[in-house]
DNA sequence: TTAAACATGTAAGCTGTTACATGATTTA
DNA sequence: TAAATCATGTAACAGCTTACATGTTTAA
């Protein structure tokens, strides 16, 4: 499906960047849905420039050190205009390690149970409070046609997502903790 | 991490089963959280032989037919056991293509993002409905130490995540109708 | 002067998907 | 008798992670 391929492009739409500056998105502003290590992003931009979908200029800073700013082309906004207005499939649901071990904790005692649950709602909460951190920089809603808007959408999704979890853990610990039936 | 070992072995501590049973309950139940072809069952289940975690005996239906059907082993119990007791750090949050799309949705017309969230909004809601049809047959929250806890546990927190996602959906849809103004 | 950040790349290995490959048994 | 389901396996490829590998520039 190439997705790596269009996160890449979709950022380059906003403003030529380097390899180094797209892993770093990839590992803040972008980690809520979409992430990946330089070791994979240099060689699909490598492979992009063949494709001609982006070009490249290199910087100096210093005296030597180079770097490679890459701009989209034409033809890479072209493609990925057309794979922005796909309507893809619903996603399978990911996978998750947590929910795994939940479904196997019929062999666990209830303690571990609950410490382990309260283990998850600890750092959920965590990550909670570092979105809602983010969410207060915005005083109003973006104009739709700014980019902007796409972040603020998806940080209310990853905010909503977080209170969700939350409150699933919060209910499994009710589960386990009532009336001691056993 | 060998995740889909442990996946593997956790339904074998319930009951015995076949390469092809277990691919069938990893394409259904447990589809909410975890999943795998037979293309990985097979040599997972052949691996996991060799290290002496799991036994098969031969089973035949009709006059030729073979199934090997996996036990567990003492070992393979204990390895499972040691897994499931782990506190593990909270996952990366999942990929996502649809919200890598949304993030981007300032290069799509407005009529295009509501279609497209509209897309995912019936699918969410056929998806939620079929979770909900499962929950019915529960009458109460199953006995701690059963299976059909676990069971009960992750199809909650299934269902709770698609009411989110929905709910999310539907304020992008929101955000984007609002009041016309560009 | 040293640690952090900038900057780019490759290689090995693991995980997962799709397709290839075969054949038996049951049900409509 | 044909289609669906049962049953097991391999191969090629795509995607991703961790480690290897190197060197510069900036800020404390």
């Amino acid at each position: 499906m190439r997705s790596l391929k269009y996160a890449i492009l979709g950022l380059l739409c906003r403003h030529p960047m380097t390899g180094y500056e797209i892993a770093k998105e990839f590992n803040s502003e972008l980690a809520e849905f979409w992430y990946a290590n330089h070791s994979q992003i240099y060689p699909e931009l490598k492979k992009l420039n063949e494709e001609g979908l982006v070009n490249y200029d290199i910087e100096i800073s210093g005296e030597i050190l180079e770097a490679k700013r890459y701009t989209i082309t034409e033809e890479g906004y072209k493609d990925f205009k057309k794979w922005l207005n796909k309507d893809e499939k619903m996603q399978k649901t990911p996978k998750d390690i947590f929910r795994l071990r939940m479904y196997f904790s019929g062999n666990l005692n209830v303690e571990t149970r609950i410490r382990l649950l309260e283990s998850q709602h600890l750092q959920h909460h965590k990550r909670l409070n570092t979105l809602k951190k983010k969410y207060e920089q915005y005083s109003e809603v973006p104009p739709r046609d700014s980019d902007r808007f796409g972040d603020f959408l998806v940080l209310r999704g990853a905010i909503m997502r977080q209170e969700n979890i939350i409150a699933w853990l919060e209910e499994c610990i009710g589960y386990c903790k009532e009336d001691d039936r056993d």
